[in-house]
RNA sequence: GGCGCCAUGGACUAAUUGGUUAUGUCGUCGCCCUCUCAAGGCGAAGAUUACGGGUUCGAUCCCCGUUGGCGCUACCA
């Protein structure tokens, strides 16, 4: 058997898709578990929409997903690496034009001058009229090629497709496919001004590139056909096809920025960990079995199959990612988990100026957390000066009356030593002399220590904080006012 | 309009060749743990497997139809 080789074939009209991120995990999956080469192609034949800016964009995400690629651009998002290049199919425009002559040499590609217009209004005319609106467009004669091209215009080019018989395939997820020829139309396959539309382009380069297996979204499965029609008329080799569901939104409608974040870019900036993206995508319409929900990259790759992948589409749901990058977060190493937080942390505007310190404090919240960008919003009261009292900590401060006491414990404190364990022992004890509930007492600290009712624990957040500041922040509750 | 694809609790899903009290996870609710919130542990609720017909001793699973959703029907990809 041959090498698996896979590809991802986005064109570059934006930041990296989630629905295009799951496409790509997948074919990298498969390609992967198999020994198999991964190739990205940058279809980028579209120039109005597409820019530079967005392959650096897909690039970069690529990268950050882990999902590394043997052929392809380079990491410059310029030149092509690998042997069956260039694999920006804007620098290809020859090979096309190649193949445009081979299927005018066999008849089977002919020129039309009509408008976008005249060709819907014929449509919208079958439509109406009761005909099947399979469209076989207007074909130029030589001698109106003659004179159109006087003008200076230029044809498109349509494939003439079999007025019979079907085509069918057998798709790795769907099973049995077919269509019938006589209801698909002459469709275009190069534009007037000489670019190759999608379903050309395609086919010619996912056999030049021999490409074994294209898993792309469903919503590809209609183009299958044509593609299909065009391998045969040109001789090309074959790919097989596995079509994975579409992800939608919650309101089951494609997944767009309505429903929220759905640029990976997005994803990193609001804190996910890049193996708890993949882990969750990877999920979407595909399972290894009715209890793993975890699975490390590795895993993975080990256990991909395109046997296992479902048939309908998927609701993308975030509070399930966010409880997954949780368990990540979790996980991982605290130095780690401190690096990629610190970004965030200065992006808050607060800086890191004690490495160590900041280990703690990460440490202290890690348990807890559920994305890096909720964290300093979290810890925001470790880096002010003052405290700002939320309605529900002063509740709970002024709960038991005025804690008068206050005042003895902040000069205890102030000849205390402060770590941990012995801060405990001296709230602890100071409870007890006072007649004060433990969990009362705490409840009355926290909220004067942070303004908030929720925190690391106590001790901790203490020794955070350090002595001056919590013997300050005490003397500062003093004053408060329950009005 | 035509063609195609799809259909299991709110979401993601499992169910060896048709035979299960229809699986697990997220979420929800309750209890435990506990200095708060999480995390963790335990438990519960939630599904006439879209609907209607078949085939069969027996259908989530096979067949037909209906409905609904989505896709294609572009000189977008």
């Amino acid at each position: 058997m041959p090498p698996i080789r896979t590809r991802f074939a986005p064109s570059p009209t934006g930041f990296l898709h989630i629905g295009g991120a799951r496409t790509a995990l997948f074919s990298w999956l498969y390609a992967r578990s198999l020994g198999g080469a991964f190739v990205l192609r940058i279809e980028d034949t579209d120039t109005a929409r597409g820019s530079q800016e967005s392959v650096d964009m897909l690039i970069r995400d690529l990268k950050w997903l882990g999902l590394d690629w043997d052929e392809g651009p380079a990491a410059d998002g310029h030149a092509s690496i690998g042997p069956l290049g260039p694999y920006f199919q804007s620098q290809r425009l020859e090979i096309y034009a190649g193949y445009l002559e081979l299927l005018k040499s066999k008849n089977l590609a002919y020129p039309t001058f009509e408008s976008k217009a005249e060709v819907e209004a014929e449509k919208e005319a079958a439509i109406k009229e009761g005909r099947t609106p399979a469209y076989v467009g207007h074909e130029a004669s030589p001698a109106e090629m003659a004179e159109k091209t006087a003008q200076g215009l230029k044809p498109a080019w349509r494939f003439r497709v079999p007025e019979d018989g079907v085509t069918e395939f057998e798709d790795l997820v769907h099973g049995k496919t077919r269509f019938e020829n006589k209801l698909m139309s002459d469709f275009v396959i190069v534009r007037s001004d000489g670019v190759p539309t999608y379903n050309f382009a395609a086919a010619v380069d996912d056999s030049l590139m021999g490409i074994t297996h294209v898993i792309r979204g469903d919503d590809h499965l209609s183009n299958t056909p044509r593609q299909i029609c065009l391998y045969r008329a040109l001789d090309l080799v074959m790919p097989a096809f596995a079509h994975i569901p579409m992800i939608l939104g919650p309101d089951k409608q494609r997944l767009s920025k309505r429903h929220g974040a759905t640029a990976v870019g997005e994803y990193e900036t609001q804190g996910f960990l890049p193996e708890a993206l993949v882990n969750y995508l990877a999920l979407l319409g595909w399972s290894f079995d009715d209890k793993t929900t975890l699975f490390s990259i590795e895993e993975l790759v080990s256990k991909f199959s395109l046997e296992r992948v479902g048939k309908h589409a998927a609701v993308f749901d975030t509070v399930k990612l966010e409880w997954m990058n949780g368990q990540y977060l979790k996980k991982a190493p605290v130095e780690r988990v401190a690096e990629l937080a610190k970004p965030h942390f200065e992006r808050a505007g607060f800086l890191i100026d004690d490495p160590a310190w900041f280990l703690r404090l990460i440490k202290s919240v890690q348990e807890k957390a559920r994305t890096l960008a909720a964290l300093p919003l979290e810890c925001a009261f470790f880096f002010s000066e003052s405290v700002s009292l939320s309605p529900e900590a002063k509740e709970k401060f002024f709960a038991a009356g005025h804690p008068a006491w206050l005042e003895a414990l902040a000069s205890q404190l102030d000849a205390a030593a402060f770590d941990e364990s012995s801060l405990e022992v001296l709230v602890r004890a100071f409870a007890e002399a006072q007649g004060i509930k433990f969990k009362d007492l705490v409840g009355v600290l926290r909220a004067a220590l942070s303004g908030q009712t929720v925190t690391p624990g106590l001790f901790e957040t203490m020794a955070l904080l350090g002595k001056p500041r919590c013997v300050a922040r005490l003397k500062a509750a003093l004053e408060w006012k329950n009005d």
